[in-house]
DNA sequence: TACATGATTCCATAATTAAGGAATCGGCCA
DNA sequence: TGGCCGATTCCTTAATTATGGAATCATGTA
């Protein structure tokens, strides 16, 4: 009669709802949702007739309730009224705030990169990369990245018009380059020292987007010896910027990588392709 | 003190505003927000600061809030929980019981439609296009809509290729077929009678994604005299199906259509490409 | 058919909370 | 600096609501 637990108001056990079905991908019985919110059942068939309503949760047949169409039209809302830029912008200047050296946002234009965006730091020496610039994806930190999510087979055909940097240091042998493109991916950050510019470092993370596609890559260019001292700790800051855009976009689930309590690098690949279309375009191409 | 106005419960209330923003496409203040919903403003700061925990609202520096990042999140789950494929058949079906005629989901495939599903109404007379069936664009009431949405050139080039019908009905002066596709699209619903096949009429509505491409088209199959009587009361009931699908796929606002008062026609576009990658695209072009 | 078994709705009640309104804060101009 | 104005927080209180638990409803089985 008298409840003794704390109650947990309508509008948080609402969200609790949401991401549970978030985290489970399927839909689920009420029964179930309130079992693993620990919730009386009571309250879930109310909430859930509220979200019903709203379009906010559906009923899919036997297999019970799941997220709504309601859920896509905000996301869609969210999406337009956010510009990925502004985002990156920020970020970058954050993490120039927080090192003293100067951040790059870099994306990619068919066999170079771009530098879009530079926050210059405290760091007094200049750099040659300024916004604009185009460099070669094979000579900086940056551009191996940028091709990370996509087949082995474009990334060849990239690299076999590989040419080699002023400084003549940069890698330009394919098998050399994919195994540096891979390992760069496969941890996350891309670290290299003096291969574009002299006594130059650059730390680069990517910036997947919710396809797990490299929308851009965020780079911190630093004094070589300054990398070769404290290379490890700039390294966890980079990654860390990126993981916060990410997040800030909506292309990573926040909640969901504090729980796993994911590690430093992204090896945790996330599936490719949410787009609605996926699965209707597989199945589109039996019929055809 | 005592509250004499209703009280409003905190998720209703949350909602409200996730729909205030959608409504306004910008950032608010709270205040502002509190005046559109005509709610009390300690109720509104409440609200928007257990929002904002959650990352489903965040501060836009001095614009106010907005819609947050975890909205994306679960418009993603949303979609990866959802096949298409699976509404457009379940409203086909829905369609075909109303009405007793034969319903088919198309979509393109080049220059040519394909017939994706087919639910077969009580009518008993057999139609030469069933699931599988490949038909040139230019023939049929769907083909047309399929290719509303694209560039008139990219439709010209499609129209240069069109060939004559077995009935000789079908048009071909690629003229001709660009005003009767801009006219179908504009109407929202494409009516062909006798021009594949001799004595059975077409009525089709387009299914238009969130980003304004026609995604697929329903097409009702009915015998020629049902069109010539009863065809406008089969288009309403053709269009509505087609709103439905894309509500449920989250494509179209269905809260404010409905405030909007939508006419019969879906004359009002939708403004193309709500994904996160437009504008920043844009700006990209410029950097590169 | 009756009987389990599980899902859903209903109900009484204590605990919370939405509203109202006052107090406080913060920025801006004179 | 002082004072003004709008924004935000705080506090009180009646009204609502989340809870626990019982009742009811489906659904499949013997």
């Amino acid at each position: 009669m008298a409840p003794r637990r704390p109650r947990t108001n309508g509008a948080e056990r609402a969200f609790q709802i949401l991401d549970c079905l978030v985290g489970l991908g399927v839909p689920a019985s009420p029964v179930r949702i309130a079992e693993i919110l620990g919730a009386p059942l009571s309250t879930i068939y109310g909430s859930i007739s509220l979200l019903e309503r709203r379009g906010v949760l559906v009923r899919r047949g036997g297999a019970g309730i799941f997220l709504g169409p309601r859920l896509h039209i905000y996301g869609l809302a969210f999406a337009r009224g956010v510009d990925p830029f502004d985002v990156y912008r920020e970020e970058a200047a954050s993490l120039s705030r927080a090192t003293g050296r100067h951040v790059q946002i870099c994306l990619r234009d068919g066999d170079h990169m771009v530098v879009a965006d530079m926050t210059t730091g405290r760091d007094q020496f200049s750099i040659s990369s300024r916004p604009g610039y185009r460099i070669p994806l094979t000579w900086t930190a940056s551009g191996r990245l940028l091709i990370g999510h996509l087949e082995p087979e474009e990334r060849r055909d990239i690299f076999s018009r590989a040419v080699p940097s002023p400084t003549g240091r940069a890698l330009t042998d394919p098998a050399k380059l994919e195994r540096a493109c891979r390992l760069a991916w496969r941890r996350g950050v891309s670290i290299q020292i003096a291969e574009s510019d002299f006594a130059v470092a650059c730390i680069a993370a990517p910036i997947v987007d919710a396809a797990g596609a490299c929308a851009a890559a965020i780079s911190l260019v630093t004094p070589e010896s300054a990398a070769r001292r404290g290379g490890d700790r700039l390294a966890v800051l980079v990654t860390a910027s990126a993981r916060r855009i990410e997040e800030n976009l909506g292309w990573r689930d926040g909640r969901k990588a504090a729980e796993k309590g994911e590690g430093n690098d992204n090896a945790g690949r996330r599936p490719a392709g949410h787009r609605a279309e996926t699965r209707f375009e597989r199945r589109r191409g039996k019929c055809g």
